[in-house]
DNA sequence: GTAGTTGGTATACTCTGTGATACTGATTAC
DNA sequence: GTAATCAGTATCACAGAGTATACCAACTAC
């Protein structure tokens, strides 16, 4: 074959690309680093940032996404007890894919608007 | 409050980034743009680049994608019929989207392979 | 004649991500 | 005394995303 290393390429661009849907997939995790990104570190803080997302959502991802360090959860148990979120450096990597796709839905935005 | 401009602008953000989410969602979507973006035209070929996809879920996505004028699909009627799948300029706006996403993917996998 | 390719459709099934609602115990505010 | 806030947990339920497998008709290759 006559491009091998293009093929090559390729395939491990669609991995890697398959690879980062598999760990931000789904509805709520972007939007959840975005808020902690943003400065939001209360619950109910994170949870009023996000249209849409219940207590129940939330609660699960923020847990999971604590066990793959992707964030910092910190209880300060004075009373009453408070608990703050913040990014991890690992967490702002994501930045780039955040920006973009925040790019791509404001031209959206634009783009049907303007059509209709 | 003192920062009216910074919450309404983060709040347009996470809309943003809720739209793009929505349109772009799923396993799949993201990953055939890419592969009809280099090249790919014909169904098996699309279908072969994707691990792990069925022609089942190609099939139905390519529909979706097709009435949301994100690809454009062309039957030469010759026999035998050829089909051919193209991207089309609006489909291209996912590219700074989908090279984020690439790169991370990337970083991640040096990132979990330096840890082991 | 047999196997393989192409571009899909049909059927049946699983499963999990997501949603709705209610509730807790401690504290503060009116 | 009542309501509200905080940081969640507990249940129940469901749609639809995704999987598995088989199959079709037309054609090519050996």
């Amino acid at each position: 074959m006559a491009n091998t290393a293009l093929v090559r390429n390729q395939t491990e661009e669609v991995k890697a690309l398959q690879d980062t849907i598999y760990v931000i997939g789904g509805k709520w995790k972007l939007p959840i680093i975005n808020s902690i990104c943003n400065g939001n570190k209360r619950f109910r803080e994170i949870e009023r940032s996000i249209p849409g997302i219940t207590t129940r959502m939330l609660s699960r991802e923020l847990k999971e996404m604590e066990m793959n360090k992707l964030i910092k959860r910190t209880v300060y148990p004075d009373s009453p007890v408070l608990v703050e979120y913040e990014s991890t450096p690992y967490c702002k990597t994501f930045a780039n894919i955040i920006l973009a796709m925040i790019e791509w839905g404001k031209e959206h935005k634009k783009y049907i608007q303007e059509e209709a």
